[in-house]
RNA sequence: GCCACUUUAGCUCAGCAGGUAGAGCAUCACCAUGGUAAGGUGGGGGUCACCGGUUCAAGUCCGGUAAGUGGCUCCA
């Protein structure tokens, strides 16, 4: 991606790059220009007047300058917290998607919450004063001399300086060496509001110390400030760990431990609808299902190499007293190789493909839990195809098309691939054969290319033995997860010393492609549960159909008839006959987000038909029984697709 | 794991100057109830997360533990 600068210069920025990385390169090269580009998906617009007197760039669908107004928030922050507590110090600051933050470091207690009022108040009295913010140019020696007793930020300037010079932001007494950029004076920043603080380490690697990150957002008029909000709000109301409490899908309780999560039987419908789907329609696509245990001896772990790579995430093994080490599984690739060796294969049984539901535990950080989207116990739709080496990139395309294909299903559009290669600077947390990661990495790199997919990729995110192609998708509250993958392994077959014999009648190495296509149980769950905002596409409702007489004396009869007829074809329904009136009834169908509610009085029960309201519609429609069961019936066949 | 904050009824929360607990929803009972988003009255329900400390007295103050939330680091 290209990024244009006002000078004239054009800089090259990997897709991955953030609005940071790209501020960060503004920053001392082009001395407090703008920058204008698409980055994201989303214009950088830098087109105000800046602090140094430029103007620049103006794009169309820009993001009206919000980019350089939270960098000028934060400069004004950052001169709060030095006017406040004189001996604080600085490490990054920055902006996010939503606004701004700085890190900062108070060396006699952390800053907190209590801090807010306090902060916000000083805030607003420089931006009420409509302080000037200049740019200025400082010799290396002056400005080391300005933050001589603060570390991050003599690091920082350092690192900035070029030639012997570094420019800096200086509001009232304060000079922030920090942000890339800055408006002209504080009173830009009219609305702003100190959100959160949170703990981040000192240039992002946990072995540095941890700093305090205050974030805000600022806007240029209130109703901006009211709308982003509103958009928090509507975030948190999606989350799925609010609407799993409301629909009574799964909860987690302390006493049982964290990350283990009880499914009730809500939640329990609805990934049992996905477990049937997705082996039904795996088996179709020739995957063999199978059982394997979650647990097993720790030798097996120690000859996948998962032993050696991936212990920290594995619980400790059970010493069951006689010598014998039990480990319950972090993964279940070790278990489908058991299976590929149980037989001696062909080169004429290949591709051949396990698939397995299989549970499996992985000791998660306390931190990193969350809901159902970061559990210890876990249900992964794993599914490993050995296939030979010329199979392949057909493999990898096959997998791809059934991915697409269930995710048409799912209704699931919102998503970028992302090619996850081992981290160059860090080989030793991966398996050491330079050649394998080589090859693998641009075999997956032409597969994508050639299938002509938009994809990005990324280094440090593959696994230990292999390289993967991952699917990425946004959490309701904005974090990225990964929801699919498919990964290539030459690592583990060379473990296990797998083989097939070929056409030549030679013993040879087969591949192994690991793939999950539905992530897993949990996870995908709760993505379901924040796409469809709770209210689940009929096939996967845990109740589909609610049926309410008018009268429970005079249709009770006739909607349990209806029910029944339901019931007998798998459609989950009742008929609420509890002693209220109809209206709150109706109002608790429309609560728990059921597909269809059914009234029926006289009128259906003279003629056979029913009163069909759909969630979320006001108008009614009567029609005959039948009818009613055949749109039923085109909902089940087309899952959730938009074809009517 | 790290930093900040939080933990009160099944759920969502109030109790903001220490004097042994409240609301709405849910639940139960009774009354009412015929057409598309909450009918009325009453009842039951809480060792205020857990352990310890300060105090005549702790839901309230202090310390520790656990869990949760927001981030950071790490990942399906």
């Amino acid at each position: 991606m290209e990024l244009k600068f006002p000078d004239g210069a054009v800089k090259e920025f990997e897709d991955g790059a953030t609005v940071k990385d790209v501020a960060a390169s503004i920053s001392m090269s082009l001395a407090k220009k703008a920058v204008c580009g698409k980055l994201d998906g989303k214009f950088v617009d830098l087109n105000q007047k800046l602090s140094d007197g430029s103007i620049e760039i103006v794009t169309k669908d820009s993001d009206d300058g919000r980019i350089a107004l939270w960098h000028t928030a934060a400069v004004v922050l950052s001169a709060a917290l030095h006017d406040l507590y004189p001996n604080v110090k600085f490490g990054e600051g920055g902006v996010t998607e939503h606004g701004f933050y700085f890190d900062t470091d108070k060396e006699d207690g952390q800053v907190g919450e209590a801090d807010f009022e306090k902060l916000t108040k000083k805030m607003e009295e420089i931006v009420k004063a409509k302080e000037k913010i200049e740019f200025v140019e400082y010799d290396l020696d002056e400005a080391l001399k300005l933050v001589e007793n603060d570390e991050y930020q003599t690091e920082i300037v350092k690192e900035n300086a070029a030639d012997g010079k570094v420019y800096g932001h200086k509001l009232l007494n304060h000079v922030d060496f920090t942000s890339p950029v800055s408006l002209e004076d504080a009173g830009k920043v009219k609305v702003f509001k100190v959100l959160s603080v949170a703990g981040a380490y000192w240039k992002g690697a946990s072995s540095n110390p941890m700093l305090q990150r205050i974030y805000g957002t600022a806007f240029s008029k209130q109703k901006e400030l009211d709308e982003e909000l509103k958009r928090q709000q509507e975030a948190h109301e999606r989350d799925h760990r609010v609407i799993g409490n409301n629909l009574d899908l799964f909860f987690v309780d302390p006493k049982v431990g964290a990350g283990l999560p009880y499914w009730m039987p809500n939640g329990a419908t609805i990934r049992r609808t996905i477990e049937r789907y997705i082996i039904d329609k795996e088996v179709s696509w020739g995957y063999e299902h199978v059982y394997t245990p979650i647990l097993a001896n720790v030798d097996l772990y120690k000859q996948s190499g998962h032993w050696d790579h991936y212990r920290e995430d594995m619980f400790p093994p059970m010493d069951m007293g006689d010598g014998e080490l039990l480990e319950l599984r972090p993964m279940n690739c070790p278990s489908h190789i058991q299976i590929y060796n149980r037989h001696i294969r062909s080169y004429r049984d290949l591709p051949l493909r396990i698939a397995e539901l299989g549970m499996m535990h992985r000791y998660e950080k306390s931190g990193a839990l969350t809901g159902l989207s970061r559990v210890r116990e876990m249900t992964l739709n794993d599914g490993h195809t050995f296939v030979t080496p010329d199979q392949i990139e057909a493999e990898f395309k096959r997998t791809l098309q059934l991915m697409v294909e269930v995710y048409h299903d799912f209704n699931i559009n919102d998503y970028r691939f992302r090619l996850s290669y081992r981290d160059p600077k860090n080989t030793h947390k991966y398996y050491d054969d330079d050649e394998m990661w080589e090859k693998s990495q641009r075999m997956l790199k032409a597969a994508m290319d050639d299938l002509g997919l938009e994809y990005f990729e990324a280094e440090g995110e593959a696994a230990f033995y292999g390289p993967k192609l991952d699917v990425q998708t946004k959490t309701a509250l904005g974090g990225e997860e990964t929801l699919s993958t498919i990964q290539l392994d030459f690592l583990l077959p060379e473990r296990f010393d797998l083989k097939y014999i070929g056409a030549d009648g030679e013993e040879h190495r087969p591949v192994m492609i690991h793939r999950g296509i539905v992530s897993t149980m949990e996870r995908f769950t709760a993505y379901l549960t924040e796409m469809y905002k709770g209210a689940f596409p009929t096939w996967l409702a845990p109740k589909q159909v609610e049926v309410i007489p008018v009268n429970l004396d005079l249709h009770t009869d006739y909607a349990r008839k209806l029910a029944s007829a339901l019931a007998a074809r798998q459609i989950r329904v009742s008929v609420d006959d509890r002693n209220e009136k109809m209206g709150y009834k109706i109002r608790q169908a429309q609560v728990n987000k059921v597909p269809y509610t059914l009234v029926v009085g006289d009128n259906e029960k003279d003629q056979g038909t029913v009163t069909v309201r759909r969630y979320g519609q006001e108008k009614t429609e009567t029609m005959a029984f039948d009818d009613f069961k055949k749109i039923l019936n085109h909902d089940l066949e087309t899952y959730s697709r938009n074809e009517d």
